[in-house]
DNA sequence: CGAGTTCTGTACGGAACTGTACCGATCTCG
DNA sequence: CGAGATCGGTACAGTTCCGTACAGAACTCG
């Protein structure tokens, strides 16, 4: 393979240019991750930085309570965690596999020299921080107005973008924890979505059977938040 | 005054060391805003990057059915719109002027000159975007998980902090707006707090009476954001 | 195969919040 | 001062969602 030809999986890499590109092959490596594996802790140094190949994982703020509630999904137009970005090594968040699969890993040493090193690199990793932040604004946005059953069309909507697959394994359990509400909210919304024939649903493994009519059944954050990340991709 | 004891009043603009201080005197001007003046509008080019000195700006989430979310509430310890930190002149939000009061503006091309020559300019606001992203994921576990009496002694107490008084102006209807919730909700939640004699609202006239126990009434959000910002003015 | 575990569907009372409406109080401005 | 606009308190029916519970289905593993 010639120089600057190489691709990781995760679209954020494989979006720089030629040169930043074939420094990736040195600076990865892939690692396995299981469901429910964790990949950074709040508070905790990180010593990684994880570009998803096709694995989705779940950025958590965790309350007082121990309730915790989803503020990013991160596939491969993304990566965790994106403190790595604004000048600090220690993550505000806790993050874990969400659909298991690769990660491409950088050691946040490798990750913070290049940012200081390459301009295209710092750019493109901040473009990505701007989409993601703006994500984040709109879950706020979608958790305050929409309703269980179109927050649950559109994390399955996102999450069927980032494996590249129209089934994944998920259970209820985990997706109530993720949009914040009960189990059976989730039972319910996904029973709605298997009604009208957009999702089957059977003990943890979600299959996508109508990707048109769950997007449509999605609120209007599922388009807005993978425009916002498209757009940092590009250029 | 001698070079690098200017001080803007605004602690961010503040924070910076002595050198890039003395810039920030030829760098700024002071605006008044009226309440309710937009700043920036989402998707347009920015002309400044504006560092509140006693002004609160509000940064929304504009959904398509015109219901607007506050995604970031910003005072001294910030500025608006993160966007000019992350390679970006556009702003993706829309934001405006919620407390009435002076800001601290900045040229965009001013702003982006000194994000590059300048490590120590760059590095702090970097950080404290690093802040605002915090801040707006815990508005989206917020949303998501706490009541709105809680949410709402949880804005007036940012709001104190920001202001600098125990009193200011703010309508019910526009904190319904920021909280995405009723007008008449909002009705109800500041009667709570008047009842125990946290605050009293008069037409659309806040005064804060017992700050510690406005702040107890407050959800952990409160405390959350205040100390990611604060962190972010440190070191 | 059988015991134990995990996961889902369903149910029910209750709490929180919504949408809407109306009135009175307060402020603004000619 | 008086007309009009703005703002806040209250009410009520309706909806969404919660907390909890339980049973059956599906899977795991010895």
């Amino acid at each position: 393979m010639k120089p600057g030809e190489y691709r990781s999986g995760n679209r954020l890499l494989d979006a720089l240019p030629r040169q930043d590109r074939a420094q990736n092959e040195a600076d990865l490596r892939f690692v396995a991750l299981a469901a429910h594996q964790s990949t950074h802790s709040a508070g905790r140094a990180m010593e990684h930085v994880d570009f998803p190949v096709d694995a989705v994982l779940s950025v958590v703020a965790t309350l007082m309570n121990g309730d915790t509630v989803e503020v990013g999904t991160v596939g491969n137009e993304s990566f965790v965690e994106a403190d790595a970005a604004l000048n600090s090594s220690i993550s505000m968040r806790t993050s874990f596999c969400q659909v298991r699969g690769t990660v491409a890993r950088m050691s946040i040493t490798r990750f913070e020299d290049r940012m200081e090193k390459s301009i295209p690199f710092a750019r493109l990793m901040r473009r990505n921080v701007r989409a993601g932040l703006f994500s984040a604004q709109q879950f706020a946005a979608c958790n305050a107005k929409h309703a269980i059953v179109k927050r649950c069309a559109r994390w399955l909507s996102m999450t069927q973008d980032r494996v590249g697959s129209s089934d994944f394994i998920l259970t209820q359990e985990f997706l109530a924890i993720m949009l914040g509400v009960r189990r059976s909210g989730v039972s319910e919304a996904a029973d709605a979505l298997q009604k009208i024939g957009a999702i089957t649903y059977r003990r943890g493994a979600v299959r996508v059977l109508d990707q048109a009519l769950l997007n449509a059944k999605a609120c209007e954050c599922y388009a807005a938040c993978k425009g916002a990340f498209a757009e940092s991709l590009q250029e």
